[in-house]
RNA sequence: GGAAGAAUGGCAGAGUGGUUGAAUGCACCGGUCUUGAAAACCGGCGUACCUGAGAGGGUAUCUGGGGUUCGAAUCCCUAUUCUUCCGCCA
């Protein structure tokens, strides 16, 4: 959620900003919008503020006048106190139908995207930041897709799946499943290396939560809902993690807090098919492991790249072939200021698959959550969040066994041998 | 799932209708003392919004929402959470 003194002091640069995202005319015009009605808003307040006093001050005196036994003149206040009350209710329910619009307003608009960031419609407009160097076709033709490796050496089923669940649920098995629980020590052994404090967060969170970290409501269809309870199977660590500092108010001296934690992630994601959603390339159900930061506002871009060195050194120890791309305004995400996307070649496939996602949300987060670190002034400030990708298992997965496949089998990375025990998949 | 009790400032903990934004202690910040520190003593110390150039002033806030009353932390209703007991249970 933007801050409206930011849309109010920095309208240009919103503006500029937003443009970017090629938003709808109408969703701009929100801009002007928001401003008069916080204008109506402060009006009102000061209006409503005025005739509370006013009851307050009488009060007391109606106090002061029974206890001097001077009836009569305080039932002459009560009287006017009566009037007063009225014409208080109907400020007050002014007033509270203004702040609410203007809250309905304000969510709406998304975070305003970094200087840095590229103007674009869609994906194809994103811009390749970092770019592979090596050779990407290095596979014999008759290389088979991850999928089909799968089935060959027992590594998971998504038939298996279906019976269990429905489509979109892979089931890992024998070597396959020995991997998934070496990439997650590996990955959460990597965070905790650097300066990671790991987390084992609940998977479900409560409405509040989905909300502080925007999953809801622009996202709300992309999540699994649990209708009796009232709560939200996460679509990422990312919230339960993120959403411990909510309400939070933490001294300067604490930032950044770095935390990491591995879950399974649970997405709908209603209305993919195709070739897309082939193997592990998309599923409902897959695991990741999330850094998360709670930043200084003037480190918080130091840290976004100090993450984006981090998921480079776990995909270089992996050795698999990546590229990083910086987000055009249109493809990045409702809550974002600035995301990198790592994206992995999967050489049989022949097409990159996003692998994470680093994002710097500034303070578009911690404005839902109220989370806020005390200045050097004692003064209580926004805290900037960022969070990340380290990694998205089930594509790094489909990615290791086709890269690294060979007629006698898959070959295991040097860095995952310690915890997987073997160093071939057949 | 059933029953009973509870929810007060960063923490602990007073306070059952009228200068209570809230005693007291701890923590924290500033000062005195001290070579320095501790102790002791003095002072300060929640949050949000409105208003004001500023000093300051105003409003709200004692879990959330609603109500009674001229006036609510205090009374009533409701939701949530927690504790204890019972039931169930990895």
């Amino acid at each position: 959620m933007l801050e409206i003194s930011t849309i109010r002091f920095e309208k240009e640069r919103v503006l500029e900003g937003l443009n970017k995202r090629f938003l709808p005319e109408a969703q701009i015009g929100l801009i002007e919008t928001i401003l008069l009605l916080d204008d109506e808003r402060k009006k009102s307040q000061t209006e409503g503020d005025i005739v509370l006093s006013e009851i307050n001050k009488l009060s007391k005196e109606i106090g002061d006048l029974f206890k001097s036994g001077k009836q009569s003149k305080a039932n002459e206040l009560k009287d006017q106190v009566a009037v007063l009350k009225d014409k208080s209710k109907i400020l007050e329910e002014n007033n509270k139908r203004i702040q609410q619009e203007l809250g309905d307003l304000i969510i709406q608009l998304p975070n305003v995207p970094h200087v840095s960031v590229p103007v674009g419609k869609h994906a194809e407009d994103n811009e390749v930041y970092k770019e592979w160097s090596g050779d990407l076709d290095i596979l014999p033709s008759d290389a088979l897709p991850h999928w089909e490796i799968a089935e060959k050496y027992g590594v998971f089923s998504l038939t298996d799946g279906v019976k269990l669940t429905g489509a979109g649920f892979p089931v890992f098995k024998g070597k396959g499943a020995r991997l998934q629980r070496a990439l997650i020590s590996y990955f959460l052994d990597e965070a905790s290396k650097a300066g990671y404090t790991e987390i084992v967060p609940p998977l479900v969170v409560n409405h509040d939560s989905a909300r502080a970290t925007g999953q809801l409501p622009d996202k709300e269809a992309q999540m699994y809902y649990i209708e009796r309870d009232d709560l939200y199977l996460i679509p990422t660590a990312e919230v339960p993690i993120t959403n411990l500092y909510r309400d939070m108010i933490v001294s300067a001296e604490e930032l950044p807090i770095k935390l990491t934690g591995y879950t399974p992630c649970f997405r709908r994601e209603a209305g993919s098919y195709g070739a897309d959603v082939k193997g592990l390339n998309r599923v409902h159900q897959f695991d990741k492991i999330e850094i998360v930061q709670i930043q200084h506002p003037d480190k918080s871009y130091d840290s976004l790249m100090e993450m984006l060195n981090h998921v480079s050194h776990l995909l270089d120890s992996l050795g698999l072939p990546y590229r990083i791309l910086r987000l055009c305004g249109g493809d990045m995400g409702f809550a974002s200021a600035l995301t990198y996307d790592f994206e992995v070649y999967s050489m049989a496939q022949k097409r990159w698959l996003e692998v994470s996602s680093v994002s710097n949300f500034e303070t578009f987060q911690s404005n839902r959550m109220m989370l806020r670190y005390k200045d050097t002034n004692g003064k209580n400030k926004l805290a900037h969040t960022l969070n990340g990708s380290a990694l998205a298992l089930a594509r790094i997965v489909a990615a290791i066994l086709e890269n690294f496949q060979t007629k006698d089998g898959v070959i295991v990375p040097e860095v995952l041998r310690k915890y997987t025990g073997f160093d071939i998949i057949n």
